[in-house]
DNA sequence: TGGTTGACTAAGT
DNA sequence: CACTTAGCCAACC
């Protein structure tokens, strides 16, 4: 068994970036919920942490937002209106760092993966 | 190498 | 209703 790593499930981070990977155009969804479909509800905080690390990979962090809708992670991006620009640009409204009509374009994996 | 920190959230006081 | 605690765990100092 010399591939020990082809068999070894995904790194918490790299599941954070599959599921993200997966939010459809002008859908958004929180961290908590993609920690639930990684089955580890109460470690929203390291998908947080893993969209900081999402730098360079092909993950729409920007669709990715606490469970208010808040976009509190607006500051790691280039320039504190990149993030909110992203959303606007696929019909996301934003408001004072907050997505309207969050509840409804709300995309949740464990439904709809 | 141990303590602090953080793009979170739910539950308790 | 505002504030605190607890759980999670990698990165950083």
């Amino acid at each position: 068994m010399i591939l020990v790593v082809v068999a070894m499930n995904l790194n918490f981070f790299d599941r954070c970036y599959e599921i993200a990977r997966q939010i459809p155009f002008g859908r958004v969804t929180s961290y908590g919920a993609i920690a639930k479909q990684l089955g580890a509800l109460k470690s929203a905080r390291m998908v947080g942490y893993a969209m900081t690390a999402s730098h360079g990979k092909d993950v729409p962090a920007h669709r990715v937002v606490n469970r208010n809708g808040f976009l509190t992670g607006k500051h790691h991006f280039e320039g504190v209106n990149l993030m909110e620009q992203l959303l606007e640009s696929e019909g996301i409204e934003v408001k004072d760092n907050q997505i309207q009509n969050f509840k409804t374009i709300f995309w949740d994996p464990s439904k709809e993966l």
